[in-house]
DNA sequence: GCTTCGGCTTGATCTGGGTCAAGGATCGCG
DNA sequence: CGCGATCCTTGACCCAGATCAAGCCGAAGC
């Protein structure tokens, strides 16, 4: 999960095309040859489920290209998406052996992996890393809280505004643009999967989404293409207060 | 928020009638008699907001006695309770300087608190302390993100339920009972408080209780004094499966 | 070109839980 | 002992969002 307070300092690790966000920014280039000497990469298919609610995993690491999400279910299939991850997001519980929810990629996925025992003792020896993981989890302890109040306390129209927003802001960052008024961005979930995010069915979905671009909060080009024009709007949409908001 | 994985190990520390769970239980009695020089103790009266969400927060530190409780709030008054504090639970964010919510004393309170800046010194110099609190941050983001499923999917009855479990089971380790059934204990929140902590109205808390109970699922002595004859149907009713359920 | 299929939209209807409103129980206090 | 005050319960009604159902659209395969 993003972080709004820790911007990405870390250093470029090797030949990847992110920069890894659980390496600290102080690391030297020794910690990164090291790290260099753990990590291999894997790719899975859209769909593919790469962990499973309490099975053993066995490496920790973070997305290079496409999106993965956590998932809960219960035993009658209803389901709650607890977590999105996107490219340079980390996965995965150092010092836990069993995963506590489904990771299932919704796109195709790249993802670079640390074998964990080696990566564990990495990061005991260098207390950078650990400090960088820590601060890691409280951002996403800091979204997940974030998340129950959209989930308790919002309408179906402020979930739907919530998520764009946090999306967009998300691929704004990872583009390295500034929150300019009218962005663009390529929606990565399915109607299925915003509605498991946001604790809706898929048809509540689709009608919120007709409806804020009835209302020009939204413009749509086919099923995915998201432009908002006005990114202080869709906040008000979303029930916050346009600055900061996330985070209080 | 509780951690079901990682049973209390740590030291006791001087003359707290608690185990602080930031205190790994590695630590040797110097590291004890540091923690011990920087603490003290501070108490709050049933009702008091202890820190604001977006205040500077000048320490860390456990509940001794007493339930707090953290909460976010949107401008027109909806609020989400994003954590429950028990004795032993931990306070503070090492590493950030303001508060993300509100941390609310709901009973009268007391904390044994460590100013931040020599906390955050300790816990650079000694990894058991920093690796403990990732396991804690981690227990955390668990217990949120358990909570994401239940805002999210579960019916009105089943968040009482996943609620009254919750405590039921933090009381009964509190006490160091198993769950044997047949337990009984005090509810340390208000119908309100609970409404707030399941997305839902105090109302409808108070219609579910009452439903419950007609059912016989739990029994009712005041309006506080709560025991569940038979705890597998509690969860049951909570739409876990009766073992584990929580961190699957 | 036609067919199929997954993802999406839209309509009609139903219902769980919200809202509004009226008390009841328990407590501390003068 | 009566008076608020706080917390809780219960009833009547309503509405946001779920459910059920019927297509639409665009891409892939033949």
């Amino acid at each position: 999960m993003p972080s709004k307070m820790s911007p990405d300092l870390s250093l470029q690790c090797g030949d990847c095309p992110i920069r890894h966000r659980a390496v600290c920014a102080r690391c030297d280039s020794d910690e990164l040859s090291l790290l260099e000497d753990i990590k291999y990469y894997r790719s899975y298919e859209a769909g593919q489920t790469i962990v499973w609610s309490g099975d053993r995993m066995e490496f920790v690491g973070s997305v290079v290209t496409g999106i993965a999400t956590l998932t809960q279910t219960m035993e009658d299939g209803r389901t709650q998406m607890v977590g999105l991850l996107l490219p340079s997001d980390f996965v995965g519980r150092p010092g836990r052996d069993s995963a506590a929810y489904n990771v299932v990629a919704t796109t195709d996925l790249v993802m670079c992996c640390f074998r964990k025992k080696p990566f564990e003792a990495l990061m005991n020896r260098t207390p950078h890393i650990a400090h960088r993981l820590l601060e890691m989890t409280l951002d996403e302890l800091d979204a997940a809280r974030e998340w129950m109040l959209v989930l308790g306390r919002k309408t179906a129209r402020e979930k739907i505004a919530s998520l764009l927003s946090i999306i967009g802001r998300r691929d704004a960052s990872l583009r390295l643009i500034g929150t300019v008024d009218g962005m663009s961005f390529e929606l990565p979930l399915t109607r299925e999967a915003m509605a498991d995010y946001l604790g809706l069915t898929l048809e509540t979905v689709s009608r919120q989404m007709s409806s804020l671009k009835r209302d020009g909060v939204i413009e749509l080009a086919g099923k995915r293409q998201v432009s908002v024009p006005d990114f202080d709007r869709l906040l008000e949409e979303a029930g916050e207060d346009s600055d900061g908001g996330l985070v209080a």
